[in-house]
DNA sequence: AAGTGGTCTAGACCACTAG
DNA sequence: TAGTGGTCTAGACCACTTC
């Protein structure tokens, strides 16, 4: 195989009545998602790469292939990977309009899914604010990365993002590079710095506009705005990203579907 | 078995070779799992009883016991089964508190859960508008319940709720009825109607107090307010609920983490 | 034709719950 | 002790993709 798997750490279980090697305290298939989990987490296999055939893995790990179906199942419904009958099972990559609308939420007030047209208003370097550390996990004064962006929507102002990044994350982040993203921001973070965002979290409340944001937006003072304070997430929780949106809800709104499960 | 069980409508795959019995154009889990989900929206089984065993189950529908579990375990990650070992499989109950927490998103500005107490402020039936029509997939002037509440958060009042339910769906529905409920509205929805909220479609925007709802609130005309507009779905995507909440976000936010799993 | 994931089967043992 | 769901195995055939 083409890189290296990451090693199990036991012997397969004997399948009836044998001993098994090691005193497993959690199933089979939770050791070997942790193994899968690992290998993308480091980077082992990029995204847009396949992992190795169900069967490759069957037989490295030592256990059946429906061990590994179930342990790459999590991993799919998870969104981490995804199947391509025929073809095989790859890392998820957030080209095309996957992320896009699967991170971005405001929509027009009938519901019509419009794509934002983004202007980059600043791009600044400086120390995390307390705040900012504490979203992001990092220590106070570390080094971050601000970006102001203006997103337009059917040509109308709509919302002002401040994203916060740590520096240290993305090596070598310029406004060139930012600006030359033919995608995404999350498509970027992801092509050049191999950072695979998962989940957000995000809380909202309703403010009063005020200052540059009012400008921006076109709104008198004392309009009201909604505010979308938004921490991406990598593996294990990590926080890469700190996004404040203040958005114009006149003709559009933020719109959340809850509850396990489609339509059925 | 108790309650009889939704008739498989197809016989049973032969195992290799045989000519199907009848062409199925979709899996068999996915034949079992539909067969399953009707027998919960009819109420065949009611929320909070087991429906058969995996085993019963199998040889029901004439399909191995892994079938059934792959049937099962969708129906599980949509919330609408709930497993217990060495007990069976139930129905989801909307009791205790694990719904609370499942469509009550607003929390303290910390991110502190709290439970909010509720007080009815006013409770009328009425004709539907258009947008309450719409919003519930009903016809215009049909009749509807009008239910206002105000709900408080460590003892502040922080949302008012307006909510409007299709009075067909809720017979007998009374204010004494409605306010002697020891659990959440959805709770009340499946115990006494059998109706079992499993998703729901929300819209945010920003807006400013005004009028009664200010009043209620304890703020002043022009203060920022969070609107959700939530739609409350069941079986088959089929609206039960509109509720329009306004929610004094001086104290509290919404707060929604996006992205399936958990932590890794 | 070969290789991949997708479905389905049949049966084993384990862990938990209840009488 | 009996019954339930939970895990795991081994192997079959199907559908799709690529050569």
């Amino acid at each position: 195989m083409l890189p290296a798997m990451p090693s199990p750490n036991r012997a397969a279980r004997s399948p009836a009545g044998a001993a098994p090697a090691l005193p497993a305290d959690r199933p089979l298939y939770e050791e070997v998602r942790a193994h899968l989990t690992e290998g993308i987490a480091e980077g082992r296999w990029r995204a847009g790469e396949a992992i190795p055939s169900e069967a490759a893995l069957a037989a490295h790990f030592g256990v059946a292939i429906g061990t590994i179906r179930k342990a790459v199942d999590s991993l799919v419904a998870q969104g981490a990977l995804a199947r391509r009958q025929g073809k095989g099972t790859f890392v998820t990559a957030h080209d095309g309009r996957r992320l896009m609308f699967h991170f971005f939420h405001v929509v027009g007030a009938d519901g019509a899914k419009a794509y934002p047209e983004v202007r980059t208003i600043s791009f600044e370097r400086g120390r995390a604010e307390a705040a900012e550390a504490a979203a992001l996990a990092i220590a106070r004064d570390e080094r971050v990365v601000r970006i102001r962006n203006l997103l337009s929507l059917d040509g109308r102002p709509v919302i002002v993002d401040d994203i916060t990044l740590p520096a240290a994350l993305f090596p070598g982040l310029t406004e060139r590079i930012f600006a030359a993203r033919d995608n995404t921001i999350y498509h970027l973070f992801q092509s050049r710095y191999g950072i695979n965002v998962l989940r957000t979290d995000e809380r909202l409340r309703a403010q009063l506009a005020a200052g540059a944001v009012a400008t921006l937006l076109g709104v008198a003072p004392g309009s009201p705005l909604l505010e979308i304070r938004r921490v991406a997430l990598t593996f294990r929780d990590r926080p890469v990203e700190l996004r404040v949106s203040r958005v114009n809800t006149a003709a559009h709104v933020y719109h959340n579907t809850f509850g396990k499960g489609e339509a059925i």
